[in-house]
DNA sequence: AAATTCTTTGCAAACGATTTCGAAAAATGT
DNA sequence: ACATTTTTCGAAATCGTTTGCAAAGAATTT
């Protein structure tokens, strides 16, 4: 079964090639009976513009690429939804890449796309991204593009994110309020503007409230085991931590994990708060205290101020860096105890 | 900046387009000097190929697309990551589309990807899909297709799908052993055949195991709020379950939910069963026990089958009808009490 | 009635890569 | 030295859609 195309209802409609096609696009100088006439064989035989073609004459693909660390995180999911939630009414098509945490895959994805394949990306950086001169250089193409989350506020590129520092400093204020005096912060490894974010604010907040231990900065990675035996030796330590700020979903299971493996109770031995996107964190033994980001919000924004590019509308200030709040939730595992 | 394209790379060496092309291309017929002096301008250059105009002459689009209920779903996260395992070797591009549970839309995205965007499709079908016609068009189109998890027996499509009637059978033989005599069902609505399937599962174990109570199917729906409501119901009849077998994940967090509300002890009053990717299920109050899905491989073998057929390769007969094996877990939301 | 605009349509050239066909040049065989 | 094959390359057609321009006819103005 051969495709359908102008050239074919040109030819069945005895029109030319051109009439068919501004009829199809509903062109002020065609007229309404043949633009009816057209449309009716059209819907007749079911045709459908090669997108191919297309996009080959326009110089446009209808398409966007949304690159990210990984997928198998509540957050990412979340964003995707909101993304998704823009895109078909604009008529475009979504493209997914994972970079797995991997600067090489990552800029080896943007070269890909450096060839008109994709109208326009939106990027969550990877944790081992150090150099961003991929993102530089595509954004120097003028190529639009958006970075959210994972951003980077050196370049002069649309950021998406939440109050990252705000919240991690109300997140370590939380845990000091309920009583802890020696609190860890588990975090990524890597150099990323979003840890250097959370990070200062759980600085800030010990600093704040003068808290005589030092800070414990604890690096984790994407491998759970290895997390679980960092955890290990963190609370075998003397004196052992009686908070932990989890910058990361997963590393708040490493540590819930740990505990139960070396008899910890939460929250009378160590109190635990988290950023998580996670619904099932009510349910959690004890329930988790959690710092809730706007994912399905930073996704629907993000592809706003995207197509705002792509349609080369002027952004107003203050989407050029967006902050979305997030909220705490407090929960059974950063509650006050008897003893 | 205009691209650099082959035309450029043609005028810059002197040579033909077609040349260049076949250079590029490492085609026989080009001189290993000729080959080397393209290769490195375009690496100088950094010519990338205008994929569009390599689609539209080829006919065919180095993509393939992923339509799906929704993703804010650890299965079909995963599902998608075993995807990508495949994807980027293949050089082939993943489009994302979610149905939102909803037919007309999933008709749609079907209708709208028939001109060529796509070189295949990966499909779960949504539940409010009862009328297959879209799927079987497309198959006899001849476009590649899978379907996957939410498959159909009916169609001779390819499906790549989990041993469902067999763990839902094991879930509540799991659940009698326990001591359970009452046992509800909580399934999707829709006319699904791997609800039919897991729903059957069930069945046949009460039917095995001579349990007098009535079965009892509950069907839920994508809103947490009435599937509280209908689960509040359940739990105020008498006799009250005292075993749930969820066969989404979702509904056991809503049954977890609604017990907590109304003090009702997982597992001592009631225990729960389910069907779900959650890794952090152990860590439920009480530990959730489970039935986990090879949401991965499931992905990853499809996308292999996918593949095989755009390739035009047969398909081994167990390909056709492929059924990874889940795994049953089991934790403390089936142990068995003193009581 | 002639000159002008306006409306509607067709022709043909793009867009950039691939591929068929054929021609020239080089290598091989007789 | 000539014929034949092989190697290497170029011209042009092609994929299907869009669009600048021309042209014909209708409608309007002078």
């Amino acid at each position: 079964m051969d495709q359908v195309n102008l050239k074919k209802l040109a030819k069945e409609l005895n029109l030319a090639v051109s009439t068919v096609s501004r009829a199809l696009r509903d062109s002020h100088e065609i007229s309404p009976q043949t633009k009816e006439r057209v449309r009716e064989l059209a819907e007749k035989l079911g045709f459908q513009p090669n997108p191919h073609a297309s996009s080959l004459r326009q110089n446009k693909s209808k398409t966007i690429a949304v690159i990210i660390p990984e997928i198998e995180n509540n957050f990412f999911s979340q964003v995707i939804n909101g993304i998704e939630s823009v895109t078909p009414n604009k008529g475009y098509h979504v493209l997914i890449y994972l970079t797995h945490e991997d600067y090489n895959k990552e800029r080896d994805i943007l070269q890909l796309l450096r060839n008109g394949r994709v109208d326009g990306i939106m990027v969550s950086v990877s944790n081992t991204t150090t150099n961003l001169d991929h993102i530089e250089a595509w954004h120097a193409a003028g190529i639009p593009l958006v970075l959210f989350d994972r951003t980077s506020e050196d370049l002069d590129v649309p950021n998406i994110m939440t109050n990252d520092a705000e919240m991690a400093f109300k997140a370590t204020e939380h845990l000091l309020k309920r009583g802890c005096r020696n609190i860890a912060y588990l975090g990524m490894t890597g150099n990323l503007s979003i840890s250097n974010r959370r990070k200062a604010g759980y600085l800030t907040a010990l600093e704040k409230y003068k808290v005589p231990a030092p800070p414990q900065i604890i690096e984790l990675t994407a491998k759970d085991y290895i997390n679980r035996d960092i955890l290990k030796q963190l609370f075998e330590q003397q004196p052992r931590p009686d908070g932990i700020f989890a910058a990361i979903e997963k590393f708040a299971v490493n540590a819930y994990e740990v505990c139960k493996e070396l008899h910890l109770h939460i929250p009378q031995d160590v109190k635990v708060i988290s950023f998580s996107n996670l619904q099932a964190a009510a349910l959690f033994d004890p329930a988790l205290s959690t710092i809730i980001q706007p994912a399905y919000d930073i996704g629907r924004e993000a592809a706003n101020i995207l197509f705002k590019i792509i349609e080369k509308k002027m952004l107003m200030p203050y989407e050029k860096k967006m902050v979305l709040p997030s909220q705490l939730i407090e929960r059974a595992s950063t509650a006050v105890t008897g003893k």
